[in-house]
DNA sequence: CAGTGGTCTAGACCACTGC
DNA sequence: CAGTGGTCTAGACCACTGT
């Protein structure tokens, strides 16, 4: 029986341990396409056998593969070469008034646009004095209305915001609303006479925290953008700081730059 | 003697592996501030002496915190909490002409504005066929001139990046040479014709390959931004497509978005 | 049920660090 | 030198998966 072991073998002598060793060969295996997205690794006791290790040898080498997010272990099933879940390409426009005008929030009409179904769940709206890192931005010390909901893309979890407006702003209006409606709180804001002029991102990227790992339900070896939007109306007044934590193998943030 | 593990312990009766309540409290401590940067965790063998468990469980708990980022094991010494190394922000204007008339490349005027130390190594120039990746971008598909090089900060290498120009473009002028002169490659391009118009850069994150982190001697438990970045002259012709690995804990990128 | 990965024990020897 | 983490062995019992 042919398998990807075929041939491979660790060098005892080399400097590299052999628990590394092994996971160069499955990681080139993997590259290299021997191993295809989806399919099956070797068993923990096929690798031991091949190998003749023990078996903490073996786990510490599909450990390094799975913290570099190359594979995915299913208890009682196998190790598997992780599938890479569709991408979401953002573009720079995507807040653009034009877009906004078919009365559909961001991520819902982007979503659609690809045929993917899109969900926002675990909405829920607070008020509460302005964390530092928010008031900061939005120059701004007072109490904020919070409003925080998940975003999933066919069921699967791959967003959660948490964005912040001044209260004296927002308070009482469909902003503070569970469904601001048509157009989401951007429409809204700019009903309100704040009409919108730019906004700002910072994008970080870094592993989850625990909570992080829970909320939007990550395989270990997956990162995650924190992106912290912030909108100004045409007064230069910030309006609103959005902060989002993305599973980050499930997008590709796109920007334009002037040269000028 | 008092250490931060008094008073803590694990409930064998738990659902919770033992090993996740130790990194659990361990990171507990660091969040709480119990532990601060720099400081050393308890050693392993204190760990065992502590909670009573074998060697491997401690491993397994401190392994946790390593891949989340939060701690840095050395050899001999022990384990510390990471030290945040100083963040560069790149802001969205890095490349407008305004900061190139100075006669510096970007990187290097960034830095010196921050008080840190910019080196560029490991400058190697080839010629070959454009990858498709890069083929796709530049809407061209004959031989491109390849110019990498590493950026360090202090350093402490933090970027490595490839650019790509048509070699009917670039072949023969300075923007060949490992040393392209004052203002760097664009200041070049503008020199041949191709006034620059805009940029755009696409935005990934994802745990490094093994070349990756041996380049950029990353430490586990950091990802990595992928920039890839494009840029046009004003006849809309993409001359320049710049592929960049950034070590993430290093930068925060900042854009500005139209909101019409 | 057999096969898989998840957790844990109790050792061993090594390489690196700092005194 | 003693103390630290790095690697490895050889077991054990468990929970989950598919047949």
């Amino acid at each position: 029986m042919s398998t990807v072991l075929d041939g491979l073998a660790v060098d005892q002598a080399s400097d590299r341990a052999v628990f590394r060793q092994i996971a160069d060969q499955l990681r080139t295996a993997i590259r290299d396409g021997r191993l295809t997205e989806g399919e099956r690794l070797p068993s923990e006791a096929q690798l031991i056998d091949h190998y003749g290790v023990a078996r903490m040898t073996v786990r510490n080498a599909l450990q390094l593969l799975e913290i570099e997010g190359l594979t995915r272990a299913e208890h009682g099933r196998g190790v598997n070469v992780r599938k890479r879940p569709p991408v979401r390409r953002l573009a720079s426009d995507r807040f653009a008034r034009r877009h906004r005008k078919a009365g559909k929030a961001a991520f819902i009409a982007e979503s659609e646009q690809v045929g993917a179904q899109a969900d926002v769940d675990m909405i829920k709206i607070n008020e509460m004095l302005a964390p530092p890192e928010i008031a900061e931005r939005l120059n701004y010390t007072g109490p904020v209305i919070v409003r925080s909901r998940r975003y999933s893309l066919d069921k699967t979890p791959v967003e959660a915001a948490t964005s912040y407006l001044p209260a004296d702003l927002a308070k009482g209006t469909p902003i503070a609303d569970p469904n601001p409606g048509p157009g989401g709180i951007y429409a809204r804001l700019e009903d309100l006479g704040h009409t919108l002029d730019r906004f700002t991102e910072e994008v970080s990227a870094r592993m989850p925290t625990e909570a992080e790992a829970r909320q939007l339900a990550l395989m270990p070896g997956i990162p995650v953008f924190r992106l912290i939007r912030t909108a100004y109306d045409l007064e230069g007044r910030a309006v609103e700081v959005c902060d989002t934590i993305m599973s980050a193998d499930a997008y590709v943030l796109n920007y334009e730059l002037p040269a000028h």
